[in-house]
DNA sequence: ACGCCAATGTTCGATACCGAACAGACAGGT
DNA sequence: ACCTGTCTGTTCGGTATCGAACATTGGCGT
């Protein structure tokens, strides 16, 4: 498995010329991600930034009351540790590991010399900054109006995108954390879907029988996430001589 | 009203050093921001950038249902208009005027040539779109975990932070769109508040006359996202011979 | 001073979600 | 093969918010 991995399988640093990327790779370092594993807590200092290639990382908010609200996932079209660029030096969010996989590690100084040096570097992070923006508004619009259900199809379908297979590693407590509900929430919500044999499951494990099931059920919001993403990375161009393709035949 | 107009009044613009300043200084437009009016509209193309003075404009976020939810708040602490130097040239969100006032515009291209020059403009801009996102994230969390009441307080005060005085134009119905709730909601516990002495209010006006009693009641978020906001934007220093100071002051 | 319309107040039942508590069932370790 | 702990299923009442409908009031224009 590690063997396989490669720094392209990242879209990012995939789409960065040459010269840019062989300014980085020295400095990139493959780093395991299991499953809820904490990248960033909030209030500390950030020494690196990640790039997962088959992990996906949720960026979550706990309030102080303990329960918490998914802001955003990245997956292996983006990066963690966005402050680092834009200026904060760290975050008021945490990042928790939401699927186990792997994911490149960059020291936070390599990074923000590259940015400053603004070349594509700078302009493809700052394009997917906005493209998480998107993100981010969406789910706040999509915590406010939709149920349970819905936003289950959703976050399903976002996370189904970035696996290689229609099998997800997840236990309904993890969800639920993400949707800011309670697990019960998901129980049922899970159930209906199950019944109607759009998914099926088993412990810690959902398969996704009938995409178009998740789709019909889902609301609007991920189609909008989606399509904005597509949108605002699609002129990235990659490499010649790197590997990336879409995750799903890159990974194994 | 107008004469005494600034564009120092804006705490990014009056952050400038001189020599930017003057690049832009002549391209900055006063324009009048009536109540209900709107800046942007989703995937509309962006002519201008937005520097709000006196105005208060709300990011909000519309559903096809119809429904709303109120992304973020803008003001004089800050700018309408990030996806153009972000590099998406349009939003999915839109621009809403808050509280009617007055603002500055300048045309699309001036800000992005001044943004790839690579000055403090770039840094400051980039420093606020981060304040900004904490806002967003805050106010997702919000959405999910707490009650109108306290979302009501913490609206409340992010608005008058911004007023000179204690008094804000605003009928409950726009207060109702900007949380996503219903209006009946925001009667409800604008009523609770007024009975607790906290504010009075007539047709279309609020006066908060405990400000205490409104932090009292507010959930977190509200210190959070001040918080977040007064330390990104702590180490800019106001030009000599700018006339920026807390809006409080440098209004009427 | 009047009339009108927008803004506010109030009610009703319906419903989605919460909070807590507990029962069952699967999987992995020993 | 057992035991154990984690994950899932199910129940209950309680509550906040919704959705719709209607009454009332205040302020503005004429």
């Amino acid at each position: 498995m590690t063997a396989s991995q490669n720094p392209n399988q990242n879209h990012l640093l995939s789409a960065l010329p040459t010269t840019e990327y062989e300014r980085l790779a020295p400095h990139l370092e493959l780093v395991s991600m299991r499953l809820g594993e904490t990248l960033y807590e909030p209030g500390t200092e950030m020494r690196h930034v990640y790039f997962p290639t088959t992990a996906i990382v949720s960026l979550l908010y706990i309030l102080e009351s303990g329960s918490s609200a998914e802001i955003a996932g990245v997956g292996n079209e983006g990066i963690l540790g966005i402050s680092l660029f834009m200026g904060g030096d760290t975050t008021p969010s945490s990042a928790v590991v939401q699927t186990a996989g792997y994911g490149y590690r960059l020291p936070a100084k390599i990074l923000k010399d590259e940015f400053n040096h603004g070349g594509l570097m700078q302009r493809l992070l700052l394009r997917y900054t906005q493209a998480l923006i998107t993100h981010m508004f969406q789910n706040a619009a999509c915590y406010r109006h939709h149920s349970v259900e819905q936003q289950l199809c959703r976050w399903l379908l976002l996370t189904l995108d970035r696996m290689p297979s229609n099998e997800l590693v997840m236990t309904q407590e993890l969800i639920a954390n993400a949707l800011g509900v309670r697990r019960e929430g998901i129980t049922e919500a899970a159930g209906a879907l199950q019944r109607a044999g759009i998914i099926r499951y088993r412990r810690g494990h959902i398969s996704v029988l009938e995409r178009s099931g998740l789709e019909a059920t889902s609301c609007e919001c991920y189609f909008v996430v989606r399509k904005e993403l597509e949108r605002l990375l699609s002129d990235i161009r990659y490499r010649q001589n790197s590997v990336a393709t879409p995750i799903a035949e890159a990974a194994c």
